[in-house]
DNA sequence: CTATTATATTACTATATGGTAGTATTATTG
DNA sequence: CAATAATACTACCATATAGTAATATAATAG
């Protein structure tokens, strides 16, 4: 646990912090649905060109996204699907935890109830 | 993709967040055999006091992590076992990239022989 | 070759955060 | 109550990084 996967542990703390940006979230949403260029990118995600840029240079160097220059312009797609698994289980780890978080709320709510005798 | 769940997003990010730190994956490392309190996390992961108090703090808020004070120390537990799945998917991705790279290695080796006649 | 368009890079600022020393708080013991 | 031990908090520094403006590079059109 200490030395020997210290190394291993780093790279797992690097994969995740690729994911940890909103921006390149959202890149990556929006490349969920197909092969984008840059263009298309910052119109989907309402980024500018050099952050665009910037994080597309990050996920590619991660292994998570695909370049391939076209033309003028340079398009990308997603190469690791794997992403897509990490977040839909992060989505349901959240989901739950704000459905108990509502349950409680609710049990909360019923020991408001003023006393209705006394 | 881009307004609805750009809130959404953001929380996935948070969590990712929490999860991009070796310090913290180690001390989750730590409590995977489990619960600990903090001077036997302190020993098990090598960090300082404030250090693994903050990140306990950190993951406690995520809601990775269960405090439970028993007299004069605070012993922490996994509450999240999700956490672990995603490791465990990421460790894969991971190992799947380094075989494909040794593979694209050993084809470079092959043509690197020097041409045996002329 | 020149102009234009698309992308990448650089330099910079502002902000966030990991680590740590010092201090505060809380529980236990005598 | 006083002393001690375990944990939390605060202030601080150093570093990393997201965003952006300006510039550089590359490809295509004329």
């Amino acid at each position: 646990m200490s030395d020997l996967s210290a190394a291993a542990l780093t790279q797992v703390a690097d994969y995740f912090k690729v994911l940890s940006e909103l921006s390149r979230l959202q890149v990556l949403c929006a490349l969920k649905s197909g092969t984008k260029n840059v263009s298309e990118i910052m119109d989907a995600t309402g980024l500018g060109q050099a952050n665009v840029s910037k994080h597309l240079k990050m996920l590619t160097q991660a292994g998570m996204v695909k370049r391939q220059p076209q033309g003028v312009s340079v398009y990308y797609q997603i190469a690791d699907p794997l992403i897509f698994d990490l977040c839909e289980l992060v989505c349901q780890g959240l989901e739950a935890r704000l459905q108990a978080q509502s349950q409680q709320l609710q049990q909360l709510e019923i020991l408001r109830q003023p006393p209705s005798n006394r």
